[in-house]
DNA sequence: TAGTGGTCTAGACCACTCA
DNA sequence: GAGTGGTCTAGACCACTAT
């Protein structure tokens, strides 16, 4: 006997999609003739297909119904996970190594970007990530210390700068650009590789409402793939 | 006044945490609780808090309560839009061009990826997508023409087979992976660029439940960028 | 074992939008 | 105007887990 949970109900209805049943585009029953067929309440199949409309699976409108949605394009779901989870998973010891760390003007680029009156001082910062003592990711960053003051006085000995935000710092907003770029001079002597090397590059900002918090950006070592399902 | 609606309830809390009322890791009044401060039923914030667990903004647990989630790293959501969608955001006129279309036998390293039976052929294709007749990413993909008959005569002149098979046929799961890479000859001389220049990669492979329907591999023009909120 | 979230129900009203 | 999804409510029971 099937349990009637939104969850059982949810996977129903995906395999009817799956199997052809209802093709692309097409039109789906209503949630009361739904209700009735799979003998539950209405609020039941509205939370399943609300989940499926959620994950772009579906498509409602009132009075509209619900229908496939007509394209099999989803959003996929990126982690994002710490630099030190990414370095472990690959069964590597994870460390890191900070080769600058100063306060000091952002240029004029970087200051109207994160909205910064002129003459601030933001801290920068340059970190080497390291998996296994071999060079893993190159970071360059910059955080407001009108915002998040106490990172003048955090010891990032142990705790890298990233890791050391993200465990301190809530954030609103924020955005990331992933990009390919061919090593300069700068990036492939810190990664110890050659100069014109495709590196995989992260830009990340984020912002706590309207202010800004840090930008970042993210050199990887050749090789590096970010993974995503579907 | 402020209408208690599971929506309202949601960003109220959102501001809270912001605010630092609840720091990271912190413990969050109970459901009960907080109907009663709401004035609303308790349904109605559990759907709140669930829509905020959903994001990966709190951690809830039974008996356990609900915490704010102690990292601030958040999953981020990706587009992936079609290649079309995304040339015309930059204002150019979209085009493509099949370079390349024939059923034929696989690598054994495409096959066996792919858990295709040995010998089996299937329809490969070289496509280059057009950003105002200048290229801008080389698409080559395999299509398992099994479970996609209908691709064989299907004409490719006005719509791409991306675009095709994402408009006729549902997939049940897949997987992207992101990367960088030096130009070999083969995509220099198709994008029109110096071998060695850094392009972005992504491989894209998809299922309808175990089998599979189609694999691609994009190697978009230098300067190309995928941008994703948080 | 007690307290928390997870879920279902039955009923109601509203908001949108297609015919 | 009628039919669809969107939402809230009040109450109930269950499942998990910290103490």
């Amino acid at each position: 006997m099937p349990a009637t949970t939104h969850q059982s109900i949810r996977q129903s209805l995906l395999d009817r999609i799956h199997s052809g049943e209802w093709a692309l585009g097409a039109l789906i029953p209503g949630e009361v003739a739904l209700a009735e067929e799979y003998g539950c309440a209405r609020t039941t199949v509205n939370r399943a297909l609300q989940a499926l409309a959620d994950e772009g699976l579906v498509v409602r409108r009132r009075r509209g119904g619900t229908r496939v949605s007509p394209q099999t394009v989803r959003t996929a779901q990126l982690q994002i996970p710490l630099l030190r989870e990414q370095v472990e998973a690959t069964g590597c010891a994870y460390g890191h190594h900070i080769t600058m760390r100063k306060k000091k003007t952002p240029p004029a680029s970087v200051r109207t970007r994160l909205r910064l009156p002129t003459g601030t001082k933001a801290l920068f910062l340059e970190t080497l990530h390291l998996a296994d003592d071999r060079p893993f990711a190159f970071e360059t960053r910059w955080v407001n210390i009108q915002a998040v003051p106490e990172i003048i006085d955090a010891s990032m000995e142990h705790v890298s700068a990233n890791e050391w935000l993200v465990q301190s710092v809530p954030f609103s907003s924020g955005d990331v650009v992933f990009s390919a770029a061919n090593a300069d001079l700068h990036i492939a002597d810190a990664l110890d590789i050659a100069v014109g090397d495709a590196v995989f590059v992260v830009d990340r900002t984020t912002w706590l409402d309207d202010t800004f918090i840090t930008t970042m950006k993210l050199h990887y070592r050749p090789g590096y793939q970010l993974y995503s399902q579907l």
